[in-house]
DNA sequence: TTGAAAGCGGTACCAT
DNA sequence: ATGGTACCGCTTTCAA
């Protein structure tokens, strides 16, 4: 073996005293060092740390215990670079300062993890040029597939996963036709359904409160959704009070206030859970009963709305759903196996007490 | 180039038509192809790919053309492998379910991503056992840093941990010796610090309301933080409800309702604001004023919590900075630059008006 | 069940 | 500013 440098940040060291198999210049333990130790090939060592089954279990023993001995880490890197294939997920997402994403992320590794996959994580921030960068990026990593809840694809980026091949499951919106795979529920018909329902329920006057819609657009097609049904009804939302923010509950709760100056509709409809809940917040705070007074719906159908001391009406999203079953759709299709291309986890109305 | 299979699921197509510069048996192209297109060496081409600034204007146009008509994506396996620093940070954390850990996270991206890192990412799921896996295998993958919220590094993840000498950040708590770096607050000075605040208002009887604290062992230390403070001033918690299961707004609603059935304690500290909201709102449901009837804390300053018709007295544990100390802290040491062991961000303590 | 040889696709080092 | 050469550490293929 020849000296070379250390990596910056890199020196694994010897091991401590006994555990010094073979301590090798450099300090790095490679397959050749275990082989050397164990008294067989690089490749039967190799075979055992990838757990093959054509292995004699003397020999695994052995193996086993020339690894403990010097401390050996299996180099990933290489093993990828030799063809083996990688263990990692690209994951792309919008944000995570919204929990809806974090709830998908979660449901993910729940699935890849126990399947001994990790996750590689890029944040878009709903920017498409920084989603094609992100693809580029992670892409140069080679994973074994790619889970991406878009923003808006553009062209460089559907080129870079049209040439690379690696399988892509695109989560949240199944409203438009997926590359490979998707994952997801109709925001639309999200939006309609909830609209029906409360329109059931005897409500006419309507206002829609947002956040920014823009780079949303899942919010901005569950809203013309939902405006779609009460155009059906010859209804429309009265008044709309929107921000080019990101959703929170205190942006819910300002443009609540706001609204409430001026004689608001009967019923409002916030873009997410989120907004909901500080409109529910506005209206407990100046004393309004919800929803005699007004009332209020939401979307995602988070924890915290359901406990509120009025439950949030809202349609329940299944996000970490969302995340397990389009680690499922990966899995499968690693494993061989004809796998839809369209995943509809559905929605569930929470009927609750706010409307 | 001598012929050899495609890896599963990664099969780079030739590219469409006219990007075809070297359409290439395999359907891979590779430095030497594009060294060929632009009618240079490898190693030129790499640095133009690695942005080095040694290379004259007129070869780098050369060269980018040549990558754009070739279609040519940069492999960072094989990079990595030849001893360029990986852009990947290793991110352990014990959950995502709480969003807690999911700012952390947040906070890291910004930082990382700009930066030019990922976060790979492993959930230990507060398990020491998972924990030391996660950590043996993110490090297979040589990052070029470590993130982790120790849940109860074993022998083995301490041992993997000195032997490999990626620098590596502990976040959340500082209460205890780092291996290398330490980034977060002191969760018994906080729930110290809030027990003095309230005490200096006034409040003489107390009861705890917790999740699992087995297994969320900084949510333990401030409950011993907040009960020492009470010791010092000849009092105690005196009732403690507490469940063997992951903190959540209903499970705090429900441990509270509990409570009061049987004349609960003048104010209830609660593990975390998760629970907290779920005492406060079972209090508004049981139509209570909060604070007059019944006073309530809890920890971690959630967004939430400050919009809540009565709003939450918490302490903010600045959650997103930790997280970006913590990147900020892996980045000064790849930059060469001497860094503090042990950084505390401090905690906020937030008034509030629900004690 | 085990092994030998040939890469995988880059980058570091040292020249020029 | 540019290039030649020698690996990085592992897995594949083929043979025994």
């Amino acid at each position: 073996m020849t000296t070379h440098l250390q990596k910056p940040g890199h020196l694994e060291t010897p091991g401590d005293l006994e555990e010094t198999g073979r301590p090798d210049e450099t300090g790095r333990v490679t397959l050749a060092d275990v082989a050397e130790a164990a008294g067989v090939s690089e490749i039967t060592v190799s075979r055992v740390v990838r757990g093959l089954a054509n292995v004699s279990p003397a020999t695994v023993f052995k193996v086993e215990e020339a690894i403990a001995r010097t401390g050996y880490l299996r180099n990933r890197l290489a093993g990828a670079m030799a063809g083996a294939v990688s263990n990692q997920i690209a994951v792309i997402l919008p944000s995570l300062s919204n929990s809806v994403f974090a709830d998908v992320l979660n449901g993910l590794e729940v699935r890849l993890q126990s399947a001994g996959f990790h996750s590689v994580l890029g944040i878009s921030n709903y920017d498409s040029d920084r989603e094609t960068k992100l693809i580029e990026s992670l892409l140069g990593w080679r994973p074994a597939g790619l889970v991406i809840a878009p923003t808006e694809l553009s062209q460089r980026a559907l080129q870079l996963l049209r040439r690379v091949r690696v399988p892509t499951v695109e989560v949240m919106d199944i409203d438009r036709d997926p590359l490979d795979m998707v994952v997801g529920i109709s925001h639309r018909q999200a939006g309609k359904a909830l609209a029906y329902y409360l329109i059931g329920r005897g409500y006419r006057s309507f206002g829609y409160v947002g956040h920014d819609i823009e780079s949303d657009h899942r919010a901005a097609i569950r809203r013309d959704g939902f405006r779609a049904a009460l155009c059906e009804n010859g209804l429309d939302f009265e008044t709309e009070a929107t921000a080019a923010a990101v959703s929170s509950v205190p942006l819910g709760r300002e443009l609540t206030a706001g609204l409430l100056g001026q004689g608001a509709p009967r019923l409002l409809y916030f873009s997410n859970d989120d907004m909901a809940m500080g409109g529910l917040f506005e209206a407990m705070a100046r004393g309004l009963q919800v929803p005699r007074d007004l009332a209020i719906a939401g979307f995602n159908g988070l924890q915290i709305g359901q406990s509120a001391p009025v439950a949030l009406t809202t349609v329940e999203s299944h996000r970490a759903l969302i995340g397990q079953r389009a680690a499922d759709q990966l899995l499968a299709r690693f494993a061989g196996q004809a796998v839809d291309r369209r995943i509809d986890v559905g929605f569930t109305l929470l009927p609750g007490a706010s409307a």
